[in-house]
DNA sequence: GTGGTCTAGACCACA
DNA sequence: GTGGTCTAGACCACA
């Protein structure tokens, strides 16, 4: 369902954040939707059940989901709006801070397409899939 | 010289040490010339000397400068053929991040493809700059 | 477990990677055991956290030791491989350390024998052990 | 005259002093001989001056060499004595470091008599000599 | 002045 | 509880 990168300076929690949130803006999950359980997806993603907990909990106090004692969490009615007003903002951050980077090495426009679209193309090779 | 962002999740000596290797990978360092020193870039990062030391220490045991002690720290003569070697690495991992998220978000090709023209657009523009 | 020296030259940092190296070598730490963790061998060595933290970061880029974040510290399973690559060259600097300083100070082939077999004789003793 | 290891933890002053005992212990440097000047062998031996200096500060120190005010600096009457009961002490510890790293890593002490060959054999070799 | 090591101690991510 | 990063600051080797 959601992937986890242990190498790489990021999070669990906030990779298992942005899953949800990517499940929920892709419609996968929708409003009123059951979350699985902590304990379900900490095994599903072999982590620790309080690493997963942090990320409920986060996504809650953000409005994404709500979480019913004793029951399981939910998305919340409001979800898909609020991550419509995320997600430009988001993915714009995600390809400034790439670009960024990029220039620091002295990429020139044209050479950060090229990469743009070998890295397109190499997700759409079946096999490979979506994987990593 | 470098640019350091406190938010987000890079630890500062891989910032630093990634501004350095930009830096050679632009030939603005060259082979043999000098680093600025420990406590002097550490004082115009506001960062503490300990942690340009760590990101110094790392960049000699990978190879990319020498130190010379009571001197300063020099790029190393096969610097450049190192960085090359890491540079494609790194840049296809930054890219493949960050459509790896904008694909969790359910954006398609195309729709990456706009995001990064206008993001490079945007850098373009004099004066805006796009902070950073 | 490690014995640290304070006099002399060597970096405690150094001295505790060889100490785990030697178990390493030695079968005491076999593969996928868990190293003390570093505050408790910290105390153990009466040294600060962060001296030992140095050296498990440097054995882990070395590839003996493999940590995982919450949990511990373990030996890799090509340490050993590792270990005695690094074995033979580590010892034989030491002896060609010790023996051009007995040469600095015109000692004889003869001599250098003789020293060496009082040195072995005196740690055959029970209970004299050579301090340390 | 004297070698000195860049690499490694000794400090150039400490490689300094002992290249110096060494001299006197040899009968190379006898009493009242006079040392090269700080700027010749600090030029010789491509170390800052005042790395020299300290080592002679030291030997001074210790009663191996005076030094007389712009004149230089000269063996001491009784520095063979004093070598003397320095050299056995010097080296019994060199080698009973070299042992000890030695069976840290598990070395049976016939391993170390071979070990101890090789490089006594190693340095008979015309050709590589006493260099390093 | 320049780098290297070490300590003390804080705060955070994760188990 | 366990590791990771960072700061502040001391002290040393070397130039």
């Amino acid at each position: 369902m959601i992937t986890i990168e242990t190498t790489g300076f990021i999070p669990i929690y906030e990779q298992i954040k942005n899953g949800i949130k990517g499940k929920i803006s892709l419609g996968v999950l929708k409003a009123n939707d059951p979350l699985p359980s902590i304990r379900d997806l900490a095994s599903e993603l072999v982590v620790n059940p309080n690493t997963v907990a942090r990320a409920y909990r986060e996504l809650e106090s953000e409005g994404f989901i709500t979480t019913r004692k004793g029951k399981a969490s939910f998305v919340t009615d409001n979800s898909s709006s609020l991550i419509k007003q995320e997600r430009q903002r988001f993915i714009d951050e995600v390809f400034e801070r790439a670009i960024s980077e990029a220039r620091k090495f002295g990429l020139e426009e044209e050479e950060i397409r090229t990469i743009v679209e070998s890295r397109l193309k190499a997700r759409q090779k079946p096999g490979r899939g979506e994987g990593r």
